[in-house]
DNA sequence: CCGCATCCACCTAGATACTG
DNA sequence: CAGTATCTAGGTGGATGCGG
């Protein structure tokens, strides 16, 4: 049905076999701020990623979940709600998540010095 | 002149920043083979990364020039040959990169039993 | 061999509107 | 609130050819 299989992975490169799981626009930016809660609504992480549209969310949202990285429970409450968390699998790649934080803290740094006030890490 | 600029990196989120330099396409598999290598010629990589064109290849490593990841030395020789190596700057990303790599040996492990003959890591 | 320019088919992602 | 469907402009990347 899909597209997908944007790498080839030949020769098995490592690098291209991560990227073909956690490469959509935005979906180490969705892998983030699950890690640092632990449980998100739709509307939290939208709020949270304020450039990413509802469309592009509920799609990487379902990559993610096909993929197996994430889980999805649906209240069909009114008003309606869904949970997001990390599967058992998903927990995995904290620490390459963390490392996408830990460069972009510096980096950030770097660029402004006086923003100290960023985001607490998820790292302990 | 170009494009660029696809994260807002609002409220100074650390991976939106990270992603603003790394999500190219084929950039990270670049740095990978380039940590891997520690200095690399236009085709050697173009034959390391076989699914991405010559033409794509000199846009992202390009992109990473202008971010200060990498640096160009041409040698005007007949025939032309061009080195690229990691610049200051870009050996910062060797733990991003690795822990990249790391997540897709285990992932490659997982899914292909058989498969133990994988690349060779970089990180010591 | 390296790399840029141009042309063009395809795809992506925003806007909008509609269901539960 | 959460998510999907459609429609469409504009971006993306392959093919090709030139020039150093």
């Amino acid at each position: 049905m899909k597209k997908r299989q944007v790498y080839g992975c030949q020769a098995g490169c490592p690098v291209e076999s991560t990227l073909q799981i956690i490469s959509g626009k935005w979906k180490s930016v969705i892998l983030y701020h699950l890690f640092k809660q632990r449980l998100c609504h739709f509307g939290e992480l939208h709020s949270a990623i304020a450039d990413c549209s509802r469309r592009m969310l509920a799609l990487q949202l379902r990559e993610l979940e096909d993929d197996g990285i994430i889980k999805k429970t649906i209240f069909s409450e009114i008003p309606l709600r869904t949970d997001y968390t990390l599967t058992e699998f998903g927990q995995t790649l904290r620490p390459v998540v963390a490392s996408l934080e830990q460069w972009g803290i510096q980096y950030n740094r770097k660029r402004n010095r006086s923003a100290d006030t960023q985001c607490s890490t998820f790292v302990d």
